[in-house]
DNA sequence: CTCTTACAGTCCTATATAGAAGTATAATTA
DNA sequence: TAATTATACTTCTATATAGGACTGTAAGAG
């Protein structure tokens, strides 16, 4: 049985990676889910098992699946939560690397401004979510978050207890919103410090800081969450390697 | 016949990439060359079309080589001198973006510091070349570096006629000491300038500044070049994507 | 009860083969 | 001569098949 969706003069491969993908974003499976084995959805789909493994590779590549040799193909979870790691030194007084503390300052509805709302893509009103959030390492404030939620996709965030929110916010998505964030871009910039945010990270006015904005998306691609952290810019370093 | 290098244990295609690569560093193949076809390559190494080619897709995807459909398989160039365009903002007059000019302020054979020196794996006595060098658009300073190349692979870069310098300096590592520089690492962080490098930028002393640090290596991984750039932050800014 | 062994299921490697699709050149035609 | 066609080469797609390597569980041995 046929069935594969997409444009009929691609290569059937990608023909079956789209039709997976679509299957991925109607929630067909969730994250951590086991996919049925490369055989079974090769007969499924009427192709041959390497074409079926073909497509099954396309998608880890993009960072959808990943495989475990002997166990199987499971959707993966995306847990970048933690790409501050990425861009911070964080260390504990342990030296160990663990998740900040968060401490929530502010979150109400409101209308988002301008840039924020065609990033967020939200429709003509700008009804939306607005949270202010202080990330610590041993009670030491290390990023100052502003963060804005379409209110159309996630509104429900606003009635969750406090104290069931986490240092982690996605998880919370996931559970009370039924939204999971698959991937996201980031900018960065920097800049010197404005006074308000310098008390908040209890550093000098004026020094520099570096600035991440982030925007989350679904596996449908579609915009969840807007996100400015601000961190000390002699935290900061950045190690990549380019080819 | 046979004749892969590695271990006898490992896959086939992973030994016949490995193989390869080695070739690849032997400058069997020049950046640029053509490699036989896969079909060549299989029945040369004794394995099946379909295990020559996962091999070269291996080496695709490790950035060596690349592919064009109907045409071949070629040596990659890697050009990623311009990587400094990944970082900064620049734009000249016209907005249009060209690779910076370049100024050398200074080239001479130096100790290299404990660091640097480590970094490029320079034996004992730390004979090394030290250059310092500024970067300009439209004749405005946007970037100024400090190099380290060691001289037991780079010594005739000192005996090149300045004018024979252009704005990239890889290409003439290439043509007159035959090093290529295949793949680089690199570091950032932000630091407040100083006193001489602010005066070179024309920019406000103690105003911050991104600081790359650039370890080159060939395609054997020797380390080819070190080199620290700095650039004022204004101009800084950093895009990627996460999953 | 504990340890070992067998087994079924999974992804992984490897082979062989056929033809499609793209590129560059040579031969042919108008 | 200029445009078209044929052709030989390349990578790319797809199929079919066999066995290796790894994982987890069930059956058996002590």
């Amino acid at each position: 049985m046929s069935g594969l969706k997409g444009d009929a003069r691609l290569p059937r491969y990608q023909r079956l990676a789209e039709t997976l993908r679509q299957e991925l974003v109607g929630r067909r499976w969730k994250p951590g889910d086991r996919l049925p084995s490369e055989n079974d959805i090769a007969q499924s789909y009427g192709v041959a098992p390497g074409t079926a493994r073909q497509a099954l590779g396309q998608l880890v590549t993009d960072g959808l699946l990943e495989r475990e040799h002997g166990r199987g193909t499971f959707v993966r979870r995306p847990s970048f939560d933690s790409s501050l790691f990425r861009f911070f030194r964080f260390w504990g007084a342990d030296g160990v690397r663990s998740v900040p503390e968060s401490r929530i300052l502010r979150r109400v509805a409101a209308r988002a401004p301008e840039g924020v709302a065609r990033a967020l893509q939200i429709p003509e009103d700008g009804e939306a979510i607005n949270m202010s959030r202080l990330r610590l390492i041993g009670g030491d404030p290390v990023v100052a978050e502003e963060i804005w939620l379409p209110m159309h996709r996630l509104g429900k965030f606003l009635e969750v207890e406090e104290q069931d929110i986490g240092p982690l916010l996605y998880p919370v998505y996931d559970r009370v919103c039924g939204e999971i964030v698959a991937r996201a871009e980031e900018a960065l910039t920097v800049e010197c410090v404005a006074p308000e945010t310098a008390r908040l990270l209890r550093i000098e006015a004026g020094s520099p800081v570096i600035v991440i904005e982030r925007l989350a998306r679904g596996y449908d691609d579609a915009p969840l969450e807007w996100r400015r952290s601000r961190g000390a810019a002699d935290r900061f370093h950045y190690h990549t390697e380019i080819r």
